[in-house]
DNA sequence: GTTATTTGTGCAAACGTTGGCATTACATGA
DNA sequence: TCATGTAATGCCAACGTTTGCACAAATAAC
């Protein structure tokens, strides 16, 4: 019964914000016989603003759903009250969580988010960083394009006084806030699984070189190889300098490795676009999973069980990720004093063993 | 050698953008001895300017990359040059590529895009509508939660002027631009590929029955039964009251048809976040599909073909249909006079057959 | 009962743009 | 020559807020 009142209540509130023309401070100042200063003073106790006064604004306020405007606010502090997110693509079901987790705080915290996607390339990067700075946002929120090698874009519009955060995919020599996946303990794990599942010839397809996530990666890959004592082959990794946005990448890479002596019997993908890629490829060639060769992934998929066969992946926190991101930049934009030591947050990213990395049945000792 | 040259022009542009205090048409108007409006004026060519003029102000603002100020001019027509986004779900292999296809002619046409979800909740849904009306959008782009029923609040948004376009699930008694797939021939389509491969006991899980999208699909599944002489039955549609959002809401529909008597020897599953739920419940319970039961669905994976088994799907033009939603929307935001005559388009839905649908072999007359 | 101090309030400018109105200069027609 | 017209430009207010400064009134200190 309670319930059902309060909810009518927000919905009448709510539409009587959508319908009315809004009230100004002004028309509150009219009607009080105040000036807009004292109004505006009161509604926000920045000032010394007598009880009483400050009691009635807020009455009359509320009464008639004063809601400040915020293009007004906007121009007066040069602050949108917006934020930029520039991301490598939207359709992803990684990237799409993390909006998802940046949504979520931006709209209760009221700021706006102005999203572009760089499709990884570093020209639509750069351009898109100069529509955001156009906007005038208040912090923008990064996962850099494949493509990119230099970072001197981002410095420029960090000089400009505009904060940024990374996520996953960062620009290790900015110096700023970032949330990442733990992607070295992730490979780490993902080699290991692999290893104690009797592969031995483990191969990753990964994105660039230049990407911090994929030495990251490399680096927890070869740690777990090292610790089994299984040399280190070159000739296993192979890179998607597109980040797999192009099909025919992934394809080459896949059959580079399918083609060479001896070819693995396991490959670790570094990403969900590449994952797909990847599977279907082997698919293609029908070749049994994992019995011909074994796949994890690096991933975000929504439902890895449903696939042929259930995918074993190295989850990523993406929601939180998002979280955590807009937070860290919030915390840039809301600060009074400028803010010189940076979070650099590593979230741990979990093992899920499914059907895609059962036991190597062929088990050999080269 | 000439490309390397315009790419370096374009990025040193860009930098300058973002580097320099932007300059504003008082700086012009200071610069060349005029009037701000005259500035204005010659910039926008909007009033009688001598030609001298024009170009004198027009190459110093080039000169100096002027930027018009967007804030001031939001806050002067009280328009924010925003476009609210209203959907059930951002990740989600659909919506993000619906958003991805809006996104594309909102950048270019410089539009902030102010993205909200619902996550199916009517309430969260008459939130984020209020919230947007506060940020003062110039339009909204829809599709409307699982949960609503009533479409008051859209009406409502709708009579204080701002114009709106739905897309994917509209309200079907508001009168403005629409952008769907052809639900119903996608439906007739879905159900008689099954028919044709041998299928009689066909059931739909779905949408809530409130939603046009729901009963345009049943029309379409009728439709193709009826020409085949099989008889409705209403013990195989299942609704998800919640869009699915809720694992159960599936698990609880799939069980059901499983339990019937006779239960059904195919499924379709009318969303993305539906099909995943049902083939979770089908594998869990180790039945073989199509063997057992075949599953097709209405869906926009990006790579249904990597499931187990690849996936038989109805597939929708989420990108073109996002592209077109914003096209429609602009079009009633820019145009001067009110537009009374409003476009439904429908989209044609495709067919893709996978092994998720293979004839059934145990053919029976029943 | 003066003079300081505090407390509360109002005035006005500013943010950058735009557009109605006023003004100027010059040309046209009677 | 004077009225009228027109083209080009300038002036100024307005959009709604915030905030430094001034000022009045009330309180405190001497």
């Amino acid at each position: 019964m309670k319930r059902v009142y309060l909810r009518m209540n927000i919905i009448i509130r709510n539409y009587a914000i959508m319908k009315s023309e809004s009230i100004t401070i002004k028309d509150i100042a009219k009607a009080l016989n105040l000036s807009f200063s004292t109004v505006s003073r009161a509604l926000k106790d920045s000032y010394k603003i007598s009880e009483p006064i400050r009691r009635k604004v807020r009455e009359y306020a509320n009464e008639h759903h004063y809601k400040p405007n915020l293009l007004a606010q906007s121009l007066r502090g040069n602050k949108g009250r917006s934020i930029g997110l520039l991301l490598p693509a939207i359709p992803n079901s990684f990237f799409s969580e993390v909006i998802s987790g940046i949504e979520s705080v931006a709209n209760e915290k009221d700021y706006k988010l102005i999203i572009t996607q760089s499709l990884e390339s570093y020209d639509k990067e750069v351009r898109s960083l100069s529509y955001l700075s156009w906007h005038s946002i208040d912090g923008l929120i990064v996962s850099v394009a494949a493509e990119t090698t230099s970072f001197e874009h981002f410095k420029a519009l960090q000089e400009k006084g505009t904060p940024v955060v990374f996520f996953d995919r960062i620009a290790n020599d900015i110096n700023t806030h970032s949330v990442t996946t733990d992607n070295r303990g992730g490979a780490y794990k993902a080699t290991k699984h692999l290893i104690e599942q009797g592969y031995r010839r483990i191969a990753q397809i990964t994105s660039p070189p230049a990407l911090f996530i994929t030495t990251e990666r490399l680096a927890g890959y070869k740690e777990a190889l090292q610790e089994a004592g299984i040399a280190f082959n070159e000739n296993y990794i192979k890179y998607c300098d597109h980040g797999g946005m192009d099909f025919n990448e992934i394809q080459t890479a896949t059959e580079a490795l399918l083609a060479a002596t001896p070819a693995p019997d396991a490959i670790f993908t570094a990403s969900d676009r590449i994952t797909i890629g990847t599977l279907t490829v082997l698919h293609k060639r029908k070749m049994k999973i994992p019995e011909d060769i074994a796949v994890i992934g690096f991933s975000n998929f929504s439902a890895p069980e449903i696939f042929n066969p259930p995918l074993t992946t190295i989850k990523q926190p993406a929601f939180e990720m998002g979280r955590q991101a807009i937070e860290l930049l919030l915390q840039l934009i809301e600060s009074k004093r400028p803010i010189k030591q940076f979070e650099k947050r590593v979230l741990s990213a979990e093992l899920i063993v499914r059907e895609s990395t059962g036991k190597n049945k062929r088990f050999y000792t080269g």
